[in-house]
DNA sequence: CCCCTATCCTGAGGGC
DNA sequence: TGCCCTCAGGATAGGG
């Protein structure tokens, strides 16, 4: 499931693979993936144009044309965006093609069909809502611990609701929510306007960690995730306990705690969480 | 305001 | 071998 550091990955990669390149023909598989506008309008307005720059936003893509529009990505649950060349073997779940003037084609392929994808101004993405209104970045400077403390202090949310809630800060998901608890000693139970000063501060700093160390590793790639090669990310190997319910914590040995919190699976230790 | 649940969707894994 | 059931979850909508 990408979140940030998997997203982040893929922008990266996207932006050395695919900027100055043009779009010479676009084909939509299946297009109900296509949210805005409809998908032949979507086919010919993208024809002829070239990838300027490519961003992440929270967990959606924003590919730059010279247009001056972008094209919206959000991967979903299982969504890869892949560039190849143009006449590899073509997938079971490819849902679009784009051939690019260099032989290669970048593609979208995605299993369950969570993801979507849309075209338009930035005003018109977020108008429509196709964007949603976004919180703040973690890694960036806005992502303060005075701004994060204003956050936790006015919610009488659960820690892991909160932190899902990508209107307040972006890109977060149920991986690195968890990572992050655990990584600050903070149970994702806890209700945010009861933490300390000292716990607030520890779960900032945990979520700039354990979301930077993910991006040096390419990302999780639990069982879906691939970058746009194709290639596998490392940070499943270092995850300390999403989807480690019932094994020993890292830390401190004791049996790890499954439980849903906000509706999500959520993994933390007893012992080391309070 | 916040939580829960259903919805979308497919494949993996367990039980029999 | 195969069938059925459950589960996984990002975003969103609707109910309590």
């Amino acid at each position: 499931m990408p979140e940030l550091p998997e997203v982040e990955t893929v922008a990266n990669d996207l932006r050395g693979a695919i900027v100055g390149r043009r779009i010479d023909d676009v084909t939509v598989l299946r297009p109900d993936i296509v949210k805005l506008p409809p998908a032949e309008v979507f086919t010919t307005l993208l024809r002829g144009q070239r990838v300027t720059g490519v961003d992440r936003r929270g967990k959606y893509l924003l590919l730059g044309l010279d247009g001056g529009d972008d094209i919206m990505v959000h991967l979903g649950m299982t969504g890869h965006l892949l560039v190849c060349d143009g006449d590899a073997p073509l997938p079971k779940h490819t849902h679009l093609r784009a051939r690019l003037d260099d032989r290669r084609e970048l593609r979208y392929d995605d299993v369950r069909r969570f993801g979507r994808i849309a075209y338009g101004s930035r005003a018109l993405l977020e108008e429509s809502r196709v964007l949603p209104p976004l919180g703040l970045e973690p890694l960036s400077d806005e992502f303060s611990t005075r701004e994060f403390d204003r956050i936790l202090r006015g919610t009488t949310r659960t820690v892991k609701g909160a932190l899902l809630d990508q209107t307040r800060v972006a890109g977060l998901g149920n991986i690195y929510i968890d990572e992050a608890c655990h990584l600050a000693g903070v149970r994702p139970t806890r209700r945010c306007y009861k933490l300390t000063r000292k716990e607030r501060t520890a779960l900032h700093g945990a979520i700039q960690t354990v979301l930077r160390s993910a991006i040096v590793n390419r990302g999780s790639s639990i069982d879906d995730y691939r970058d746009v090669w194709n290639a596998r990310g490392s940070n499943q190997e270092r995850l300390r306990v999403y989807g480690r319910g019932g094994e020993a914590c890292l830390t401190c040995a004791t049996t790890l705690k499954r439980t849903v919190v906000a509706g999500r699976t959520t993994v933390y230790c007893p012992r080391c969480q309070r």
